[in-house]
RNA sequence: GGGCCAGUAGCUCAGUGGUUAGAGCAGGGGACUCAUAAUCCCUUGGUCGUAGGUUCGAUCCCUACCUGGCCUACCA
């Protein structure tokens, strides 16, 4: 028990909200919820990132100002995350004044601590990349990645001594083991270090659309600076001193592996120079791949989730993205793997063990919940359930946990097999059936929470418990006996209705 | 060029220095009918990437190689 702060990185709008970002957040969600359940008190941030040239192209092009353009996007993440039921506690715009006197403050602190110099900086730049390039880069004079010509620029630049951090970071890696999960991706940030660390240009004179560096105005502070600063910005560095002791460090900056060099070296450092304590740890995804290929606009492979959220619901696009996807690793995002796993995992299993339960106590129980058995086989699954679920989600592994939490379901079948209450006469002996099935219901309702929120609710309910299945505790409220007799169930339209392949 | 990761049943993945390598889904057979043609039971299926080595014994340790992915590098 105790603080759990977790970020998700903020979404650049120069695009609209596409699957990538989706995956991202859900699983986020998901450890924010689990952890509320934890009892720990949870601070869940998300957010947009909104200066830089090409949010300022693109508002030119638009025929409108940078901001308006902004604000013209960034509700769509906002909206987007209300849909998919992401419980984020703050929202953050690099656009707020919060982020911008809090920017201010930490360039001020690397500055001071003569960290940030003036230097000169003359090479090739793609205006599309906001990058450097060196000649043996670029493809017949152009951009490798936009194909398009690169200019040669040559500018004063403040930049940011890196290059001073390598034995700090290195010492700080071995001395702080587990940080980053999965465990595997530290090693590229071991290597990435000990290649050897170059300084980086911290700001941009051409640019106007940004932060202006404290120590000089007729800078505005380039992307790092300003975009992984609003995981300090948002919970009050440089405007809210105790709400930054509170949540300081974040226990969790869920990232994509793209971005994990500026998360785990440039970042930490920053905090290192500013006499921040860098954050306690990093959770790092693979990519969500559509079909086998990386999602890109030229495949026109890009997923809108909120499409498919008419279509499958909510929690069967959340429940798809958690269960199918080892975290981690890249996953495979395909219309057939959704349906399946709708089907089999969530109609076939779930809702249909809600509905089944519900029926036969129904009919044999006049449909008011018994009391589960205090020696039913089923307890010891639900012990094993309830173990493992806590420890996966404790790995950052919801696909995992989600299958432990599912064994329960599983076994809750079998269980009324093996007795057939619907074949009994009613009495004790169905009595104690059906309130073993209504008590694993009630844990795998706690258990489920985190990854289909409003499916955990709407089975609390139908099963006869009131108020909000949220507020309870793990694992104390997992314990088995739990269940109340005297409740009314019901049955209700299907949860899940099963789905064809169309 | 250097580095990291992965390569286990048709698919997605677990797994351990040691008796017959596991799960879910898919496939096959059976049972049941409370339930969303759902569920339950049984079952087919793997030279654990290739070749060596260490060991009494390796899928798991070491080496090389192959394949895929990623990161990184001012060989003309």
């Amino acid at each position: 028990m105790g603080k759990y702060y977790l970020t998700t990185p903020i979404y650049y709008v120069n695009a609209r909200p596409h699957l990538g970002h989706a995956y991202t957040t859900i699983v986020s969600d998901a450890l924010a919820r689990w952890h509320r359940m934890l009892g720990d008190d949870v601070y869940f941030l998300t957010g947009t990132d909104e200066h830089g040239l090409k949010i300022q192209q693109a508002a030119d092009e638009a025929g409108t100002s940078p901001k308006e353009f902004a604000d013209g996007i960034a509700p769509l993440f906002a909206q987007a995350w209300e849909r998919l039921n992401i419980s984020n506690d703050d929202f953050i715009r690099t656009t707020e004044e919060r982020h911008r006197t809090g920017v201010r403050k930490l360039l001020q602190a690397c500055y001071d601590a003569g960290d940030i110099e003036l230097d000169t900086y003359s090479g090739l730049y793609c205006v599309a990349c906001e990058a450097y390039y060196v000649e043996d880069d670029l493809e017949s004079g152009n951009c490798p990645i936009h194909k398009k010509p690169v200019e040669h620029v040559e500018e004063e630049n403040y930049f940011f001594r890196l290059s001073r951090f390598e034995q700090r970071l290195l010492d700080w890696y071995s001395s702080h083991p587990g940080a980053v999960v999965p465990e595997h991706r530290v090693n590229e940030v071991i290597g990435f270090i000990k290649q050897g660390l170059q300084d980086f240009s911290v700001s941009r004179r051409t640019l106007t659309w940004g932060i202006p560096l404290p120590f000089d105005e007729s800078h505005v502070a380039y992307v790092w600076f300003d975009a992984l600063a609003n995981y300090i910005t948002a919970i009050g560095y440089g405007t809210d001193d105790e709400k930054f002791r509170k949540w300081w460090p974040a226990d969790h900056h869920v990232i994509g592996k793209d971005i994990v060099r500026f998360h785990n070296v440039y970042w930490p450092a920053m905090l290192m120079s500013a006499g921040i304590e860098p954050p306690a740890g990093w959770a790092v995804g693979g990519w969500l791949l559509v079909g086998g290929e990386k999602m890109s606009k030229t495949t026109g492979n890009v997923v809108n989730p909120l499409d498919l959220i008419d279509e499958i619901g909510v929690d069967g696009f959340r429940y798809y993205v958690l269960s199918d996807t080892t975290y981690g690793g890249d996953g495979d995002f395909t219309y057939e793997g959704l349906i399946s796993r709708y089907n089999s995992d969530l109609a076939n299993n779930l809702g249909n063990l809600a509905a089944r339960v519900a029926t036969v106590v129904g009919k044999k129980c006049g449909g008011t919940g018994t009391a589960p058995s205090p020696d039913s086989p089923l307890a010891a699954h639900a012990r094993t359930a309830v173990d493992d679920t806590i420890a996966q989600w404790q790995a950052v592994q919801p696909s995992r946990a989600l299958e432990a939490t599912w064994g329960l379901i599983r076994a809750t079948n079998a269980h009324l097999e093996t007795n057939e209450p619907w074949k009994a006469e009613p009495g004790p002996a169905v009595d104690a059936v059906m309130g073993d099935a209504l008590e694993a219901l009630r844990i795998v309702a706690i258990l489920c929470h985190a990854a289909v929120p409003a499916t955990a609710q709407e089975i609390w309910r139908r099963i006869g418990m009131t108020g909000n299945v949220a507020d309870m505790r793990v694992p104390a409220d997992t314990a088995w006996g739990g269940y109340p007799a005297g409740r009314p169930v019901e049955k209700g339209e299907p949860m899940f209705p099963r789905r064809t392949v169309a």
